[in-house]
DNA sequence: ATAGTAGGTTACATAAAGTAAGTTATATGA
DNA sequence: TCATATAACTTACTTTATGTAACCTACTAT
């Protein structure tokens, strides 16, 4: 890679992170509020080991934030960020989209 | 996969549309107006062969048109059909986002 | 002692993406 | 005439990402 085209660095990187398998499906899911680990993987076709590696790549995005609640058995629940939350413009588009056209 | 989730197969559909590299992009460049195989390639970091691929995706889907210009050498150029276009909403909000928080 | 639950991780196989060279048809320049 | 160039791909090969299934840890209930 590293070509150098006049793309714009932001919305390369934009388009990055949605245009990365179940991404856009996870945020979609948090958007209806914040949601454990096993309810999100029983939400979507995802398999554990991938919803892990996608919502460790979300955090560190800061789009999505861990929270822990040392209950027995212990309870984590992940929910977005306002930089996360942020996103619901353009799933809400792409859900407009895909009930017109698919 | 296959497990059975309440999930909507349309946006389940959208998502992985979108979700797969490149395609916004390509998308995004062909807001602009129809575009030659050549000018896609070089204002974007890919390869010929994952273009040709995607392109290929994108008509199957009908939002891409292609047109061959039998000139010297030939011309072929790819634009948007009205499917395509109507992505313009979801680009745009993904854009604006991009400017907002990266 | 056995099984169940939540939230993962590990190991391994398959599929997708990246890289580079080759192809076809025509044209132009030396 | 032979080499070089261009557009639009395609093929062969390597590397990375994804999918599948088994396993782990800590605790509880039976």
């Amino acid at each position: 890679m590293e070509q150098q085209t006049g793309l714009c660095p932001r919305l390369s990187k934009a388009m990055d992170l949605i245009g990365k398998r179940w991404v856009g499906l996870i945020l979609y899911e948090l958007l209806d509020g914040p949601k454990r680990f096993n309810q999100i993987e029983s939400a979507l076709p995802i398999s554990g080991r991938l919803l892990s590696e996608r919502l460790k790549e979300l955090e560190k995005e800061e789009m999505v934030e861990r929270c822990v609640y040392t209950e027995v058995p212990v309870r984590v629940e992940y929910k977005l960020t306002d930089k996360g939350y942020s996103m619901k413009g353009a799933i809400n588009e792409i859900e407009k989209w895909s009930k017109e056209w698919l």
